[in-house]
DNA sequence: CATGAATGAGATTTCATTCAT
DNA sequence: GATGAATGAAATCTCATTCAT
């Protein structure tokens, strides 16, 4: 009897589960609106009618996903602690640390990963508003931080908040670049990492003494569109 | 008659134009799921048939849009010169000077900027495409310019690629929240650029001097998360 | 061992009248086609199969419900016995009182009234047709018992049939404003079944010597649509 | 020029006719809810969509039939003028033409007739309402008549709103049988008028020198359901 | 060229009923 | 008997595209 129940009950849950890796796969091989209610349940080879049993429609599944997503996002970053940051060098390590404690997030979950930053905009309304509370959130989140940093005179005095936004896109980019486009395959994560805090702590200016040496700096040829100057884009579609 | 003919050439390209205008608008207002066929030619005031004179369908027209926008972009970074980038001072006003014609180049075309940004990606595979190759180009071209830097000693050795990928990054979620979200709107373009360019230059470390005074580095609390640590995203939608 | 017997065979009894009560109220309240299955066993608490083994369908039971009316209309009036109605005043004396008789078993099975009278027709063909059967028969047997009124002298020589189907309205409609709509709710049902009595009997006409008084009787002003004479009803509905 | 433009205006509105005749058919047939707009669409011989091209659903066409009958009542029943009712054979007159008035409308609109009577209530609550309303509306324009009948001593004092709900019962199931059912179709409609008008006015009873004639009145033998004392209804539908 | 009515494929969703446990 | 998850037929409605006028 007991067993029986439970064999019910697990069978609900790994419907359920089913269901929602196929609609994540899906969602995130073809978009939102590409992705058919029909294909999900093809794939899980349950009936169409099955599909509205676990969730209240396409819509509100789609927006379920984003949301584990984000959720998955806000807590990892609101775990962080960062009590002893005396020096730059300990902030690095710090940095780097988290960076690829993120990373990874993104890599273990490539498909949300995929969703979210393929078309978490622009399929409702009210997934919109979400999401750029969440944008906002973390920018605010990230302004706060890089203000303390300045505090403890770690770094300079700038637009906190235009730092957020900045590091959020760098981070955004190479991540759609390396999970969802998967250019950056063959670059390590590490490396990856270790580029972006780099980065975000110092620029790209060679340091000073350089200064001393103008020998090294030669004339510059017009460097870019390296390929095809007047490139054209195709133009038609059906 | 003669007269008779141009009138009637200039208003097949008056309509075109209308129609694109239209297009335009609605497609930056809606995106372009949201965005029905019937909307533009009401705007237009022109019948349903008559746009498929004008163009073969939503998606080719919404293709042509997203070209003209990444031909707008490759056109004008294309133009750039860098002919003496001989020190860091000149390339920092260079940087400056391509970064608000770029910039300029979004606010002046606003509607093909959101277009673009809100949803490129995810309306059809031969797009997707595209605009992949498109990063491509401008990876590879930001990638040589950095590379070219460097040759002059003015930049750090790095992986030019990685890097490229990060400022495009960078300016892309600048771009997003100054033009399409506008919640920096009411920020200096000039401020916003300068601040781009120092940061790709200089990232946010203090200054050696600083390392002097030790007194000011004082112990950092936890962080993030300053609004609500636990925050809970909305989980439901119709 | 026997009084489980019984348990079981009570518990089934019980369940049977609670699935039928429900029914009946939530058919009552909604209607037949706003009516769910669902609903019903969740009101209940059984599970959705337990209501096709008490019942072979939705339909079905709408059906039996129906019929149950029917029944106990039925035999109701199959009860009525009119022995001695030698005079005017005993017939409207016994009309009164099985007209509240009547009366009393609308009110008190007001859920199946107002199954009956919202939806009787229209949810199946073999329903409709049973429906009309027993109009029939009310018609038939209200025509039989006016006939034999009139060879007792009682009544007029009339169009019997039509002088049942005439009554039948007159008192269905009553019945729907004070079971149904609850619109009559504030009249005493005593004064009702009076009216109704009274009005079967004499109609309206002001009895005869008022013929003598013509100075009562002025100019009528055109009357009807008191209140807006080209109303316009809504037309749109979503 | 101008004929083709009329032809294609012309042609829009027989569409727009044959599909308010079909549903109406149809709708009278076999109600709303077996009423399926592909049935419509396919007896007019057109496609699907068609249909929403001219109403914006099932729902809201339904509303429309209901409504043109309520207003086709409305109008009718609101030009009635009542200038002269002086005497009771006056208004015997205005009333049987008024009733034939009537008659005529609900004969020559037959399918929304049924369609009203049908199955007016029970689609949506927005119709309940609305043919509430005009149910009340009825009743107090009747009433009113009533009253002012009563105010030329016409009539006897009595609970003229009331006496207004009976007579309308009366009207309503008389139509029902008459155009509905068609079970009164043999009975000449001037008849059936001329029924309900003496009924409404002097009701049942012998007029009273018949009391004289005690000798008349035989004993009445038990007489209801003369068919079938104990009749069975059909209790099981699939 | 322009029109705009017509098309019809296709997608979402509902819910009475079934049946393995 | 009871359960309740699964079924799947069926219905409504949308909208890009076509084509006769």
């Amino acid at each position: 009897m007991v067993k029986k129940r439970i064999t019910r009950e697990e069978k609900r849950k790994q419907r359920h589960a089913n269901l929602k890796t196929a609609a994540t796969q899906i969602f995130a091989e073809q978009g939102y609106h590409e992705t058919k209610v029909s294909q999900i349940v093809e794939r899980v080879g349950v009936a169409q009618g099955t599909f509205y049993l676990y969730y209240e429609g396409k819509k509100p599944l789609f927006g379920e996903l984003v949301n584990e997503f984000l959720q998955l996002f806000v807590t990892t970053i609101s775990q962080w602690k960062f009590a002893n940051l005396e020096t730059l060098d300990i902030l690095e390590v710090e940095l780097h640390r988290i960076g690829l404690q993120l990373a990874n997030l993104f890599v273990n979950k490539k498909d949300l990963t995929k969703i979210f930053f393929r078309e978490a905009l622009g399929v409702d309304e009210v997934f919109d508003t979400n999401v750029r509370e969440f944008y906002e959130y973390v920018y605010d989140s990230l302004a706060a931080f890089n203000e303390n940093l300045w505090t403890q005179g770690l770094i300079e005095k700038m637009n906190f908040r235009l730092l957020a936004i900045q590091t959020v896109g760098m981070i955004e980019r190479v991540i759609k670049e390396f999970v969802v486009n998967e250019t950056l395959a063959n670059t390590e994560l590490d490396e990856i990492v270790d580029h972006l805090v780099l980065n975000f702590l110092s620029g790209t200016r060679k340091n000073i003494q350089l200064k001393t040496h103008p020998e090294l700096q030669a004339a510059a040829p017009a460097l870019l569109s390296p390929k095809s100057p007047d490139r054209t884009l195709r133009t038609t579609w059906k």
